[in-house]
DNA sequence: TATTGACCTTAACGCTGCGTAAAGGTTTAT
DNA sequence: ATAAACCTTTACGCAGCGTTAAGGTCAATA
């Protein structure tokens, strides 16, 4: 029940190296150091490894790790709860990368080379949006959440020019969806394209866009009969089905029916 | 229209020893030296920094940024292509992680310390989830969607005891939901334990769990009539509003209708 | 028994994208 | 003239190890 640095490593699944750097910052020592100087770990420190890979598995950094496992379990669910919000704000950052780099590539495919006004629009987005990130849970927190869905709504009656976009995406919708079908292949770059085309409709119907809110709408199309209807006349059979099939891929849902 | 470094700075909302970092490796170098020394920027110079930043601000290393903007449009495009790809599967981890702790939250809270038999497993489930990312494409790729799909089909028809635990936890979620009405507040403790509980009893009627699968039906609880009428006629008017916003919070979801 | 190969040790640099001194020169305003 | 506000280079620090480098130890084999 005696392990050296490399016997440990192995069952754990980790390098010597690391064993050696969580000796070095004293979160895992050895039980003892053997008369040739070699590091021997014994079945303590196998069951705190153990803890130590599983909060590190969760994202969790080493020093929050030594923080959980070396307190009682009521910190650790502090601990657990806060790790959630953080894990959350990044995975809300990254979908806002992945939206912006979604219209950089839009318009990128669209030939037109970005103006400079474009640029800047680019930059106040962002500062809006790290003002959004900074307060926006205060306000929430302040006045509701009916408040902000409110102003959410006011962003929809908006301009009229939009109306005529809005029309004409839904047409380029359905066929390059066409075209797509024939490819055969969701993930393919026509059946992306067409998911693509299919966010945009859905930013301008809905003032902003969300991923998950796309792919959920892609999933009702498919239970919801009227719209399978819509799509497997206007386009033919089966079209439905592949459009949700490109909006997962595109929008990154793993698969989940 | 010339800049030093600070000057420059100032109106890209940077450091200037970011800009002295970006002239070090050579991302960015002034146009000119001074008689003493002084970086002078010109107007490429501010250009240029405008497309790093750009990129940069999509979450791309600095590395591929110069790759981007010094090479024609095509490879632009297919290096967008590339790291939307390398976002989603950041996302897709983060989302796993969330998951994990989400469990072991959950299983904290109903105060049963893991057993090693457990803990043990979470570690082949990591493997699991390891080979899946390494290897989940591969497979996809060669074997086309489908294949996995049905093999995600084949974990729906498992064992028997579930559909137990499946009756209780609807009934849970019916009860605790009630108590966290009475509250009114979709972000306090008993409504995120409600989301909890729905986002378990999703997991064990779905075989899997996605939270973007879970905001989504939660949305769609309330745009179907069917839905909300079980609801709010099991426990009460609002109930399914209420149940959605919940989950909404819980799923990190940003407000989307 | 000598040698090989598989172990073990410490020490130290490297990676990203800068933040943050430290130690000193330049320009501008008062 | 002097202070304030710039500018310069140099270099350590951050997380979590990976990766040599330079050298001891242990078990088995020729």
């Amino acid at each position: 029940m005696e392990y050296t640095v490399q016997k440990l490593a192995r069952i754990a699944g980790i390098s010597a190296r690391a064993l050696r750097y969580y000796d070095e910052i004293g979160i895992l020592k050895p039980a003892r150091i053997n008369s040739s100087g070699y590091r021997i770990y014994g079945k303590a420190e196998v069951d705190r490894l153990q803890q130590i890979l599983f909060y590190k598995e969760l994202g969790v950094g080493l020093d929050r790790v030594r923080e959980i496992i070396d307190s009682p379990s009521f910190d650790s669910l502090v601990a657990l709860y806060e790790h959630r919000r953080q894990l959350l704000d990044q995975k809300i950052r990254l979908e806002q990368l992945i939206n912006s780099v979604d219209q950089t590539i839009t318009e990128k495919e669209g030939g037109r080379a970005m103006r400079d006004s474009e640029k800047f629009a680019g930059f106040k987005q962002r500062l809006i949006e790290e003002n959004e990130k900074k307060y926006g849970q205060e306000i929430r927190e302040k006045y509701g959440y009916e408040t902000v869905d409110q102003s959410n709504q006011a962003l929809k009656g908006m301009s009229q020019e939009q109306y005529k976009q809005f029309e004409e995406l839904g047409q380029q919708v359905l066929s390059t969806l066409e075209e797509a079908i024939a490819t055969g292949d969701p993930g393919g770059e026509l059946a992306q394209k067409t998911a693509g085309l299919h966010a945009r409709w859905l930013t301008i119907s809905w003032g902003n866009y969300s991923r998950e809110a796309h792919a959920g709408l892609a999933q009702m199309y498919v239970d919801d009969p009227r719209f399978t209807a819509f799509y497997d006349e206007k386009v033919q059979a089966g079209a439905t089905t592949f459009l949700r099939d490109a909006v997962l891929i595109y929008t990154g849902t793993r698969f989940c029916s």
